[in-house]
DNA sequence: TTGTAGGCGTTATCAT
DNA sequence: ATGATAACGCCTACAA
């Protein structure tokens, strides 16, 4: 069945389709009560939606921001997914998400993607890769979103100058180093993210001072890689417990690795934090109700979505906002001696 | 600065629009080779791409689909929209998420909202009310999408004749307090969801009658309601915990519940299982990481919502997907002598 | 206070 | 094989 258009609307209550539109779009203009009513009566009865794919057209953007995300069933990229859905609804947005599943091909593609729809703005998500070749496509891209006036804004480290709204990556490797320094561990492992994702780079990088500046050796034999799932936290710590004979306490790059981690120490009959402390670095609700809750570092995610919306929607010309952290003290962690 | 149209590809490379039209659109129609050289060049060298809105406005329908969730921070529906949009991205769509926060006001705005965007289809992923004010008002939105050709598919019961993909949510409740009273349990308690939400009210029925069937007395007693989150559990654990004092074992209405109600029963020094068994439905990637692990019936959220989209882009006119669940047997559940 | 008409970027029809 | 041109539904000068 045919759209019921604009015109239809004019037609049943008799005025022309300038009236009507200044009616729908609320206009400060003068119409005269009577036709507003018609026309309020008419659009009811035909239960009249203006056809948003014409307002685009016309007005030369959308009322769309696209969201990216590595994996939308990670409760990290969830609570963000809320704050950006919540707010974009409140400022009269959508938001379409894309989830790439961690595959960078999807990521670039996604952009591509939303640029045909000429959205608003794009956030961000997931990190960036150190990797030559998906920078120089991504910063291409980058420039010519740019260039016609679409917003970006990331949410984790990207290894270029762009927008963002984060944590201090560095600072957060540095602090629950730091905290179990204070505690009195003194061999303690770090279980990162990837490689070569920016986020990882940098928690691992604050790990790594924390050490040295506590006089410390440092030994890349404690460090361990993942891929900041909880499979890979329990991999990653699995060769751990077999390389690594005296650690007191493991650092995760991020909550999924812990709770995965968590699960391999259990396995082998050792006692949390009795044997071996944990901390890591997100807050998500399931550190809350892990076994033995978690002691980690709060990313205010969902606040980070909301703030991220704000930058696109505000057209501001620079953003670089860091949002605050803190240790949630749970029961993970062992003071030594 | 302004978008680059097809105007200007035909331009540079100097052929009709048509002409330029046909090439992007790779219709089976006779270009000469050199032509659409030409224009391919063009694209490239402008980085063309056809203005979606555009596209849209004269196909009549967009490549969008709707997803409207409850909490989107919600595993249970970020796995749901893990599969939608990977789905969704495999056949050419975008999917449009939307989270209510749990506000049935906002549900039926965003069908509003999403009808203005002639969205291809919306998925409905939460459950509906059994109140007669949102349940005419939903009636009537879902009548006018389909007048419209707009595909709806929910994942839940809406308690309305709908096309559907979910699974038996009567013999969920059924199978799990079953599985109890196998393993010798007769006073088994159950921490339901809202109560009029017909998710809820299926389990709870199914919860019911098993319980008839075996010969053991009913009771509202061992009933308590909850919201579906963590936080719902603990405190609908603590009422059964302070007035029923013989359970053996609870049934959850969804993992979030059972987890935080294991954290109430823990706080009490009870011990899982031994003390008190606990089962759900679900199956979250946290209920294998619960302490102990949780048994619990699973539900294939991401497959559910690859089928919502197939069903919405086959573009069939009945859509009826029962889609099975299995108990996955962890920890949490003791056999009685 | 109200209306007419042109244009947003595409696709599709109909000529050529 | 190629190209004008009329929609699609809306907004917005510009007129009246």
């Amino acid at each position: 069945m045919k759209n019921t258009s604009i015109v239809d609307v004019a037609k049943l209550a008799g005025v022309s389709i300038t009236t009507v539109s200044r009616i729908i779009n609320n206009v400060s203009y003068p119409v005269s009560d009577e036709k507003r009513k018609r026309v309020l009566k008419a659009i009811e009865k035909l239960h009249y939606r203006p056809n948003i794919a014409a307002q685009h057209l016309k007005k030369r953007f959308s009322d769309i921001i696209g969201l990216i995300v590595r994996d939308i069933s990670d409760p990290y990229f969830g609570d963000i997914a809320k704050g950006v859905t919540e707010r974009a609804s409140q400022l009269g947005y959508l938001s379409l998400v894309c989830s790439t599943g961690r595959n960078p091909e999807n990521e670039l593609r996604y952009h591509d993607i939303l640029w045909q729809h000429r959205v608003k703005g794009i956030i961000l998500a997931g990190g960036g890769l150190d990797q030559l070749d998906y920078k120089q496509k991504l910063s291409k891209q980058l420039a010519r979103h740019d260039k016609y006036g679409l917003k970006i804004v990331a949410l984790a480290p990207q290894g270029m100058e762009i927008p963002y709204v984060m944590i201090d990556n560095y600072e957060a490797g540095k602090r629950i180093t730091e905290y179990l320094i204070q505690r009195g561990h003194r061999n303690i492992c770090f279980i990162s993210g990837p490689q070569k994702v920016y986020t990882s780079i940098e928690r691992l990088k604050g790990y790594k001072d924390a050490i040295d500046r506590a006089g410390i050796e440092f030994s890349m034999e404690y460090v361990s890689y993942s891929d900041f799932t909880r499979k890979g936290g329990y991999d990653a710590c699995k060769v751990l417990l077999s390389k690594v004979k005296n650690m007191t306490a493991i650092c995760g790059a991020n909550d999924n690795i812990v709770i995965g981690a968590m699960s391999a120490v259990k396995e082998q009959g050792l006692n949390i934090p009795e044997d071996i402390s944990f901390i890591s670095i997100g807050d998500l609700t399931e550190a809350m109700y892990a076994d033995p809750p978690l002691t980690t570092l709060s990313i205010p995610r969902y606040e980070i979505g909301m703030l991220a919306v704000d930058a696109i929607v505000e057209d501001k010309d620079s953003i670089a906002v860091i949002v605050d952290t803190k240790i949630i003290e749970r029961r993970s962690v062992k003071t030594l001696n």
